[in-house]
DNA sequence: GCATTGCGGTGCGTTTTTTGCAGCAGTCAG
DNA sequence: CTGACTGCTGCAAAAAACGCACCGCAATGC
């Protein structure tokens, strides 16, 4: 859009850190960005960059500007998803932040269920962590954020929320499947799998040891369930999950299992849907917000996936 | 700005209704005018206009569009007001839509407080009854409203709020003048002055009377509380008015004194300080509006005028 | 019925703005 | 000191915006 050029000129060089940097990236000459910012900055009546001998960094009036120039891109997209709505072409774009979980099985379920219906609507997921998922709604990189334990839900207004009890994930044949629940004391003396600090599976889990005199040793610690997952199984190793972030029981030859663990030892989560607070969402974002609130709800109201 | 200038014109369009009248007003031709329009269409994909014979209208896509240019408007005043303020520059523009009784008094007063500590701030002052007072305020026309007794307060976020019970305007010598406080049968018999419908304190008074049995017929009726207050004395005529715009009783030499109506006949109505849902005011304007509601705080909370 | 008026839109020459090149002074790493 | 990098500035070329004259059209006045 010709009217925002140069405001997102000016998150370029914020980006770059350097007015010739950003030039390059823009595919300009490093005279006309400058002149822009100095048009720019002389209309405002104040410097937006502090001139470093190494290049630019925003001042406070910058961060100020920013901020609005974000909020305008994301306030003219939703005029122009409206506009393209009311014309009847349900087309879009959608940008996701979500937690690992929701990768392998919910978010491709969800999204191809969307694209059944609205073909021209195209998607952008991002694995964001439970902090920078948050950021990422602020500076409008994402429309919609689905976060398991989030960790401030400042400036975000929570859409829909659904409890998800941790699992315990393991291969088809070891000695605890036989369970149908295990209690945190059963998992003591097998090998363990543990995710890393910055998921909120791991922050329950901490929370529960915390609180009770069992301690679980992690022998493996990664930021991958992926790669705990697949970790040869031998070892009988045992890992944790959510049950939105496996497959179901009884959907086919899976090498794993897995069996809640009692809540008594470890609360359940809550899984959030949430988006910036106060902003009008584009309307396929929108739209897809509410399918995915409309599922939460299914899930959480239905019986939790329960064992063969 | 020279960022809005294209969205400001794509205003003034719809303000005159015909791009070669918008043109006139802002001294261009309207090729140039007519081309950014059509400019703009194209990259938005779908016409802002709807063509006439006599000239253009806004489409629905239009409206969004206005919607939005409005709102963007006020943002960037929002960020130059904060980068002025950051600066040190305690300067400003408020702009204040308010009911009549507000402007011979209160607001005079308030404004002059203000400015005495702000001389860089400047004001904007217009008179707006209750229905268009709200629409001030979505439009953006207005910074704060000061509404007596407003009609639905969507989309508004009230800041402070005053009870005012209605009074009865007299001449000083006027035989009710002898009474503290009036009921409203009373007045039977006096001929009477009223403001007319879309004043607070007629629907007020209207209320009263359709639930009693008593009925005031007005011999006069004015939009203008100035000129039911300066109408001839001699016939011991009798008008309406909220404390708040009466000057104090031990004022001096006034020609008139106002009793209150007893609140078992008229009840009280509120005065409301309000702004736009969910805008973040302008620094002068937001600290005007905080001077206002401290104000309003100090007038509810202390005796009501006590008579002398 | 016909000329007039005011409307949005268009081709073309002109004016204004923006851009790019070359080069300046200054800072920092090696 | 050298070299590479920074932001910034004359000056000329390229690009965009502008204004004029004009077209087709519909409503209005006589």
């Amino acid at each position: 859009m010709k009217q925002l050029e140069t405001l997102e000129f000016i998150e370029a060089i914020a980006r770059a850190g350097s007015i010739r940097g950003a030039a390059d990236s823009l595919s300009l000459t490093s005279t006309a960005l400058n002149r822009r910012l100095l048009a720019l900055e002389e209309e405002l009546g104040a410097p937006v960059f502090e001139r470093l001998p190494r290049g630019v960094r925003l001042s406070p009036a910058g961060e100020l500007l920013i901020h609005h120039i974000r909020q305008q891109r994301a306030d003219l997209d939703r005029v122009r998803s409206q506009i393209a709505d009311l014309k009847g072409e349900r087309r879009g774009h959608v940008k996701v932040a979500c937690s690992q979980a929701l990768l392998p099985y919910f978010m491709p379920h969800e999204i191809n269920a969307y694209r059944a219906e609205h073909p021209k609507v195209t998607f952008e997921v991002n694995l964001r962590d439970r902090y920078r998922a948050e950021q990422a709604l602020v500076t409008h990189a994402a429309d919609i954020a689905l976060v398991f334990e989030p960790v401030r839900l400042a400036d975000v207004q929570v859409l829909a929320t659904a409890p998800q009890p941790v699992h315990v994930v393991m291969v088809r044949d070891h000695p605890l499947a036989a369970k149908p629940v295990l209690r945190l004391s059963d998992l003591v003396g097998y090998p363990i799998g543990m995710p890393s600090e910055e998921f909120g599976v791991r922050y329950l889990l901490d929370l529960a040891m915390r609180r009770s005199a069992i301690r679980i040793a992690p022998q493996i610690v990664s930021d991958s369930f992926e790669f705990l997952r697949s970790y040869p199984g031998p070892e009988l190793m045992l890992t944790f999950q959510i049950p939105i972030g496996l497959p179901a029981q009884d959907s086919g030859p899976e090498a794993f299992v897995s069996r809640p663990v009692d809540t008594r030892d470890v609360p359940a989560g809550l899984l959030y849907l949430a988006q910036m607070r106060g902003r009008t969402l584009p309307v396929a974002a929108a739209n897809f917000a509410r399918q995915l609130a409309r599922a939460l709800d299914a899930a959480s109201d239905g019986p939790v996936r329960p064992g063969p």
